[in-house]
DNA sequence: TATGAATGAGCTTTCATTCAT
DNA sequence: AATGAATGAAAGCTCATTCAT
């Protein structure tokens, strides 16, 4: 006989996409939405682009006719979030509501962006080491000048008397953005409170508060 | 095209790894120290052991006679940050101490860990997607046990009376706590104040409110 | 010492590669072939993917696109030669011919295969230590299922009075069996008998003995 | 305050070695049986020194008092399944038994060397293309030699008319060597039958063939 | 004699990226 | 627009070997 001997093929790496294998039209914010979903679960690093393309139900040579470089990903995604968030709070900050009123909309704003769920948010304060070059400083720019315009509402408290004088206008805008910053650690869209009620709850803690007034 | 032939530089390439080369003793301690550092600069996934070793002035290698994968020195950075942070609160929970000053206490002693700048505290909040295992789950416990001695505190004043009632404790422990966090974010050891004295203002935000009392 | 400084000879190293590049379009059979060829020579545990890939005029990570581990190639060689073994066995042992020509013609496909040279089945006597997991044991009851087949043979000889009684049929198995496999060792293609000689001759000793008939 | 951050120590590879510990003298021979257990359940190249230096209770550098290197070992195995073997067939071929009872006696010589399960008998017939230089060549001849050995003896008989003619004394030769080291694969010291009891029924067949006599 | 510590080379594997089709 | 195939660089890890103590 001394027939050559057959070798038995295997399924290998090839067709093992079981994905969702949505097949939509693939587009630079659909790669970016799927990208930003894995980003926050597992992390930039350990998110391959192969990971990606499989839930997009595409191969990984696709991505690249919509997107320059992974990194380019993580740059749209920082984008998505700072469009959303910068523009609502200068209007806020800029209005001729009372101070008060002012805090209230901002922590509201900023509670709704990070409640979003958004993954976009999780990755966004976590994945900023992995940013490069001009880019990774105009993010952390544009960041801080997030943080000034906070800074500004408390000051402006103070100076008017809208708030009592004491503590550092800069310390209290940390305390309160941290606050709300945390939240896309533990919101869930399907929980008991709406953004709006966290909001409240928040900015009632902040104005007035936890020990009941002495008079 | 007869491009100019190029002189090899054996020389230079092997001065490049010149880094710090501080030569000190490899200790696990030393191993994990500097990991943290290099993850909290540049991320768990973008810091190789290369990287790692230059640092401590040894080769790759070396590392693995004191260390038996990448993932253990993260897994030793959790334990550091966990171990300093959970008996201190448990403590003050346990204190008869009013409920005031335990919050004060537990705010402070919170800070204090998270100011203490230690990179571990960024890597701790940043990199838990790369712990895997039934440590992973671990940690996630004992992150969760330590929220609720916060809201312990909390709810346990609303029932006293001591704090106001109206808000949901475990909003308000994660309004407190989110605060603190960012600590890490933006604290440096130069820098104006103390972490007792932030610790101060944060309290008395927390417990006074911003506005002035009324009567 | 000013040693005289080296010009680099960056295009003798490229060269270095070409080990036989054949061009070959890559697939799963011919790393396969190619590998089984390899670790014959030099053993598995000794023989890299760089050594494979070479051979097959690629770079190692192109052969990650075909399989999934270094390990798949082993199980893929160790399926080729049962996947080849197995079944002629069977159909003989089921067939109805007289016990000793059912011996002949198993000597024989036996023969056939270990013969065949192919560095598979070197390797398959020799590698069995560096499979792990359920495919392990899978290869070692098919390799026990293949042994009793031929165990049948001889028992059932025995019973029916074809062969003399006296000796243990496991032991006459492992005798014949023994035999055979070392054929693998000795046999080369361009040698003085065909596969189909060497098991008469084989079969002749073991049927009829070497001492000459006594009337 | 602000106390540095203990990092908690672990338990690493360093005092891992729950082996055996068995404690005695360190001895080449020692070595060279520990290694050969080893090598014969796992393989050459899957065995490290740190293995064998665990089972043998002291650390991977104290070997080297004893041996030059790893490939030594291996050498050393090798030579000890000689030495064993060799001599004692040179004096079977050479004593003037009649040749039935030499090719009785040797086999039963080989089978005995084979059966004493030594695993270094399983290193020998698997690792070879782990040796390296003249030594790989010498071994290569020593063991033609012991082959011839064999074979003379298959010769003498059918020049003599001791046996059979018809067959290729070398295929003979090969045939009823494959079917002793086979031995090594499936004998077990607890099992059935003594070495002898195994040489008597492998003579019987050889000799005088499975079939009845027919007169 | 033996240990602890380190080196350096090599290995398997992963992956972003490229490109012909 | 998308795929299949390949590259090449880097990563994590292992290990034989060396050597001061």
């Amino acid at each position: 006989m001394s027939q050559p001997i057959e070798i038995a093929q295997t399924e290998s790496k090839k067709r093992e996409k079981t994905g969702k294998a949505k097949r939509i039209r693939l587009t630079q914010k659909a790669i970016v939405t799927t990208a930003a979903t894995l980003f926050a679960e597992k992390g930039f690093g350990s998110t391959s682009l192969d990971d990606i393309a499989e839930v997009l139900g595409v191969t990984k040579g696709a991505l690249y006719y919509h997107i320059k470089n992974k990194e380019e990903i993580l740059r749209l995604i920082y984008l998505s979030v700072l469009n959303v968030a910068e523009e609502p709070l200068r209007r806020i900050v800029e209005s001729d509501l009372p101070c008060a009123e002012k805090l209230h909309k901002a922590i509201e704003h900023h509670i709704e962006v990070s409640a979003d769920k958004s993954p976009a948010i999780t990755v966004f304060y976590r994945e900023h080491p992995h940013l490069t070059g001009p880019f990774a400083r105009e993010i952390a720019l544009r960041q801080k000048d997030y943080e000034h315009h906070f800074e500004h509402i408390i000051e402006e408290g103070i100076t008017t008397g809208a708030f009592k004088a004491g503590s550092d206008p800069k310390i209290i805008m940390f305390g309160i953005l941290g606050m709300c910053h945390w939240i896309s650690q533990w919101y869930q869209p399907s929980g008991r409170y709406t953004p709006q009620q966290i909001a409240a709850m928040f900015t009632g803690m902040v104005e007035n508060g936890l020990l009941p007034s002495e008079c």
